[in-house]
DNA sequence: CCGAAAAGATAGCATTACTATCATTTATAG
DNA sequence: CTATAAATGATAGTAATGCTATCTTTTCGG
């Protein structure tokens, strides 16, 4: 039996719900194989329209603009880790190996998910850490964030918290230090890719340092 | 007597020199209350002119595109940190003082420095904690390394990592701790004032929060 | 098979991100 | 003090971007 992983978005983010369409899943499927081409800056739906072989107005359908659609794509992301992280940590009790297995899954590359068919979660990943950031680095980030855009990303947030209390109650910090995990699962991954002298990991070399180096802090911090 | 503070910058970063000439200052004083203002997002070299009082080819013959100018004057703010660094580390000896006189100064708002006229720093902090990464998050990021205009980010961040190995020669990632700890002064600072659910700071305290936290952070991971 | 919804086709418009040209002012060297 | 080079001002123009509008055709559900 084949499962289809159907995510379900926050409605503000769209105009036309692009799960629900041929057009809209190849809305989908070719922004983030040009977003991760060419990046988010030279991203423009006359482009993408191309890509698919419809019309800049057709786009224009599904998502208010390209700030909406990359917001929509890196909640999409947040939701389906979120998920991973569920299902790979369910079980599990010793907090310790939850967080690790947290920390994999945000700095290592993702292996493409079979069961969303549309989406390719380790192009995904890598336009997260390039790209995530410009979600809410702007200056209607209050706006969208009452809109609930960020909720994903906060969701995740907020479990890693839960769980680094499980690790040390007495941690004063927990919420800022899973804010810090994330965040530098992410910017380590890029300083090793594009600065590498900002880190300690050779250019060539995998994920596996930033991992070490992030459980490392965790684990010192939480002691 | 008056000291001017004069940072030279790298050659690459402009068109003609704007310390050189009043419409140069005012372009990059203009542009820290613009960007500041508006967001990198809405800022263009035709409102800036206006807001000067001259044209949009002026200000071309000074800066290649904005992306240029915003790079200009975060490596400008890397610079004059690394300065205030030097200067308030000078004569210490404990690498512990030296890196909480850091935290502070990276984390902090920062008081407008009289001795560089044109430029208020306190703006500049601003900017960089939302405008900062945009800077190196872009396709072009490996061409504008080999040219150095990130040159005094790494600087400053090498420095650090020098003065955890004083405190601990024996922590195997202090590139990598130390750029978390820059990254993360501006993040957890961006967080809470716009997405305060992701740090466990108030949204009307202060910074001091956010020093206690990176302070507690890096010194428990130093040990 | 009908009606509504979605998609396609085309046009248009204000703004952005530049480049080019020429006249005028300002600085500077002889 | 003038010649002249450099910097600035003024204006124009162009391709691309970021949309909105309208009208037609196709698709789909009841």
């Amino acid at each position: 039996m084949e499962i289809e992983l159907q995510i379900k978005m926050n409605e503000k983010l769209f105009l036309r719900n692009p799960e629900q369409s041929e057009l809209g899943k190849k809305i989908i499927m070719h922004s983030i194989q040009l977003i991760h081409k060419n990046g988010f800056e030279s991203f423009t739906f006359k482009k993408l329209a191309e890509d698919i072989g419809t019309t800049e107005a057709g786009v224009y359908r599904y998502f208010e603009n390209k700030h909406r659609l990359l917001i929509y794509v890196v909640a999409w992301y947040w939701t389906w880790l979120e998920y991973q992280v569920m299902y790979r940590t369910n079980n599990i009790n010793d907090p310790v190996i939850k967080l690790k297995t947290i920390i994999k899954l945000l700095a290592t590359t993702v292996q493409d998910d079979l069961s969303t068919s549309y989406v390719d979660e380790s192009l995904l990943h890598q336009i997260i850490i390039t790209e995530g950031s410009k979600t809410y680095l702007t200056k209607r980030v209050s706006e969208d964030n009452k809109d609930k855009l960020f909720k994903p990303y906060k969701d995740l947030c907020a479990h890693i918290a839960e769980i680094i209390l499980e690790c040390n109650p007495n941690y004063y910090y927990p919420k800022s230090l899973a804010s810090t995990i994330i965040e530098m699962a992410h910017i380590q991954n890029f300083f090793k890719d594009h600065l590498p002298s900002l880190t300690d990991f050779g250019e060539n070399k995998d994920e596996a340092g930033i991992v070490a180096f992030l459980e490392d802090m965790l684990f010192r911090v939480l002691k």
